[in-house]
DNA sequence: CTATATCGGAGAGATCCATTCCGCAATGGC
DNA sequence: GCCATTGCGGAATGGATCTCTCCGATATAG
């Protein structure tokens, strides 16, 4: 059975577009083989790409994602039509991780500390670094509905914090989130670890800047809390 | 059109290479015609410049400076010999404004009000944000030189702000410095406006974040201190 | 050993950018 | 007024880069 070559459809279900077997436990399901190959090159490509994306920005070429996988630009091709499903697919993978790592943050029993493994998960694996292709790619009906949960997810991580008095009163989930867009840019300095040294230091300086003013100095946050909508509409594809 | 300006350049010895008049006395001291033009054209070159380079990155074609400066491109190559010359001129600009800063920030009698001045004046002209063009220029005489001087002023801030106890004693120079690198960068969201809120909030938690924990609860800062040496050596051309 | 599916990388076509060149307009001495 | 001069704006150029396709080479299954 060929398959199609060329099928570029616009909103694929599927991530990869090769033909998966459907019982595993078949011949094909050898861990070894061209088969397996293919499977192993669909994670390889994801990691490259978000590494490389989150470092060079959106505009790094595709070819660097398949250089950093070890994997021809072939092989790149031959799962996502192009760079814009590329890009999609890599939305999506962030926004689950970033749900994860809500899920763990609820389940700890400090809400501080809950707060901070979130902030510092998302960060980790460069939620926010993704936020510069807003309005450069379509949005589909994948990346919404993730997106939302994510969100109401965050909500209630925030919320806890704030009801164990935890979290200055003045931070919203939206401060939070441009937070950790705001850190998941690496300053791309020589040495990989001394950037994630630097990005440590900062990133707790912050965390320690979240906490509740001791005494009642508190000199509110200036301005005005950031707007959903208009955060929302970043994503709109001009 | 000719709009008489205050020109007053600070003392930069020779910016542009246009050839000028032996003697400023002359007929050609006129606030009004060509000439005049040419120099109201360097400021609005290097305003335009550091705004686009600080927003779009270093990689922003020399075109879109020229555009946003409203003047043709080839007034920018009358007086730049080309992109790298603008960019050292504007590095130079950068880090004399931060001396300007940290000089202010000396002369306010409450020392952590003058260091936030200072950071805050950094932020506002974006001194941070042409870190990213280090090892793609060369580094000249003139850059050494104001970058010495503009470090020496940032450690008597930072030091004067430790003796005051009003600065949480395992921040370092550097440490301030990459904040304030890490802040210079625009999220570059839709509306500039909505930026500078966001960008004022998250400044405002971390500087919340850089005051002595209350009571003894000093969670020290992870990781080790940045080093000097490799800072600089970001800046050695590759 | 042969048929088949996939891999890697060279190449096509288009885009974009830094830099130069040239016609045009404003200026100022006469 | 008149004309040489000077600087201005933008189109043209040459090169670099990027996205995506095509094709020979390679490994696997039976």
């Amino acid at each position: 059975m060929t398959m199609p070559r060329n099928v570029t459809q616009r909103s694929t279900p599927a991530p990869n577009r090769r033909s998966e077997p459907e019982n595993p436990a078949t011949t094909r399901s050898s861990k070894r083989g061209r088969y397996a190959e293919g499977i192993r090159n669909d994670r390889l490509l994801l990691d490259a790409a978000r590494e490389v994306f989150a470092t060079q920005g959106a505009d790094a070429p595709v070819s660097a994602v398949a250089e950093r996988a070890g994997v021809g630009i072939a092989s790149l091709y031959r799962r996502y039509s192009g760079k814009e499903e590329l890009l999609q697919r890599l939305c999506v993978l962030a926004m689950e991780q970033t749900i994860e790592a809500a899920q763990e943050a609820l389940e700890q029993q400090d809400p501080w500390l809950g707060l901070t493994h979130y902030i510092q998960r998302c960060i980790a694996h460069r939620a926010g670094a993704l936020a510069p292709v807003a309005g450069t790619i379509e949005v589909d009906e994948e990346m919404r509905r993730t997106s939302q949960k994510a969100m109401a997810l965050a909500d209630a991580v925030i919320a806890r914090a704030h009801a164990a008095g935890m979290l200055r009163r003045d931070v919203t989930t939206l401060d939070i989130s441009l937070l950790i867009e705001h850190f998941s840019r690496r300053p791309s300095m020589g040495a990989p670890d001394e950037d994630t040294n630097i990005q440590q230091r900062l990133l707790a300086i912050a965390l320690a800047g979240l906490r509740p003013p001791a005494g009642d100095t508190l000199e509110p946050l200036p301005g005005h809390p950031p707007d959903r909508e208009r955060y929302a509409a970043r994503w709109q594809k001009s």
